[in-house]
DNA sequence: ATCTTACTGATTGTCAACAATTTTGTTAAA
DNA sequence: TTTAACAAAATTGTTGACAATCAGTAAGAT
């Protein structure tokens, strides 16, 4: 298993939340999983640190980064600003297979979750903000955006849980693409922002009643132990 | 020295262009240079070709990145949107005191520019830019922002050269503060999009006028060699 | 003359042992 | 019982030696 593969796992297992936020990322152990030398462990963490989805420490290794409701919300600023920046960009040159490409992608993702695979529709519905970079043409403004999606999840986790009300609605995703077919750039991006801003303010909702921290969770059951 | 003190000391030596593009960044070398070990080197260099300052092949090192026409645009595109939305977000929250801050920052660049200090001028025009995107009060912004301005001197170099038109105008920067300092945002944000133009056209125009490749470079010079 | 092949030096990539540090566990004194 | 000091274990960080690979060169074949 190649450094990139490793990477590759590691970052889905933290999309999937089969690594929560703050869990410690050991390097021997990994290694051990993975079946690789510990150097390439050390180079794979290097790089999910760059990327901000572990937290290191000098001498106490990585962890699953658990980013504040501050980073949360910059976050979620930042990606309207480019995903609308996106949607203008697309909007004025748009062609008819592109957007029956859009469409196939909503139809795939819509039975996704009729057939109740919800961690295709939810893999297919990060795909769809994806394909709209990719399709804007702007190399660096999609790189940017991958970056971006790439933090969400963990955003998402750490403050929202795994309610499946945080997803991306498919109805929502659909009328962008009307705004877009019909030319409006103007209407696209608002609909993006609007979408955006769905999950977003949940964050800030959901902020106000703080989640307990460990001393209070552990108070209130004190039966265990 | 540490590694992060070698990693801005590759990192400025790309900015004031004492690494042109393409100069191959040897590990031993540099280890000897900096009086560290291969793999401080060896880390630095993954972490500048992570913000795509160096190129890296396998098994062939790595060189100063050669950005494309391409990348050139779509990065300055990109920078564009970011700061129009910091300008857009930060021109209704400002006040004096930052206000000021600012103006100081602009006499101190004329300063520079009139006692012939063009290489601390230069500095503090790039500071200006991390200014505004610090004082917006988004943290991702911000960093995204730092990402494209170290990116963005190469690109310069690339395709411009080192004409000294090609910096950012005190002028320009001025207005930007006035437009911002009126609260009107959109006129703010306006000013800053076509100030970047200014540069942005230029690498358009040079494209145009493509530099000879290595082979009509050869052909023209055929007693050399 | 041109192409192929084998060789050489330089450079990058990998690894396992060692060092340094933090964390955990234990003991002993207050 | 608590605290502090110390010892042991686990973990991360570093290093030098070695392996793999590549660019360049020269000899040989066509």
């Amino acid at each position: 298993m190649s450094e990139d593969d490793v990477l590759r796992q590691i970052e889905q297992a933290v999309i999937d939340h089969r690594l929560p936020p703050g869990t410690k990322l050991k390097e021997i152990q990994l290694a051990e999983v993975f079946g690789v030398k510990r150097g390439t462990i050390r180079k794979v963490l290097a790089r999910l640190a760059y990327s901000r989805l572990v937290d290191q420490l000098p001498n106490r290794g990585a962890s699953v980064a658990k980013p504040s409701v501050e980073e949360g919300r910059d976050l979620f600023a930042t990606r309207r600003v480019l995903e609308s920046a996106i949607i203008e960009s697309l909007t004025p040159k748009i062609n008819k297979s592109q957007v029956r490409q859009l469409r196939d992608m909503l139809d795939q993702e819509q039975n996704a979750y009729e057939v109740d695979e919800s961690r295709l529709a939810l893999s297919l519905s990060v795909d769809f903000h994806r394909q709209l970079a990719r399709m804007c043409g702007n190399g660096v403004l999609e790189e940017y955006l991958n970056d971006i999606i790439r933090r969400t999840p963990l955003v998402i986790l750490t403050h929202l849980g795994t309610d499946p009300q945080n997803r991306c609605r498919n109805q929502e995703h659909n009328a962008i693409v009307d705004a877009i077919e019909a030319g409006d750039a103007r209407k696209a991006s608002n609909l993006m922002n609007q979408h955006l801003l769905h999950i977003e303010n949940r964050i800030e909702h959901k902020s106000e009643n703080p989640q307990p921290d460990l001393a209070t969770r552990l108070l209130s059951n004190q039966a265990a132990g």
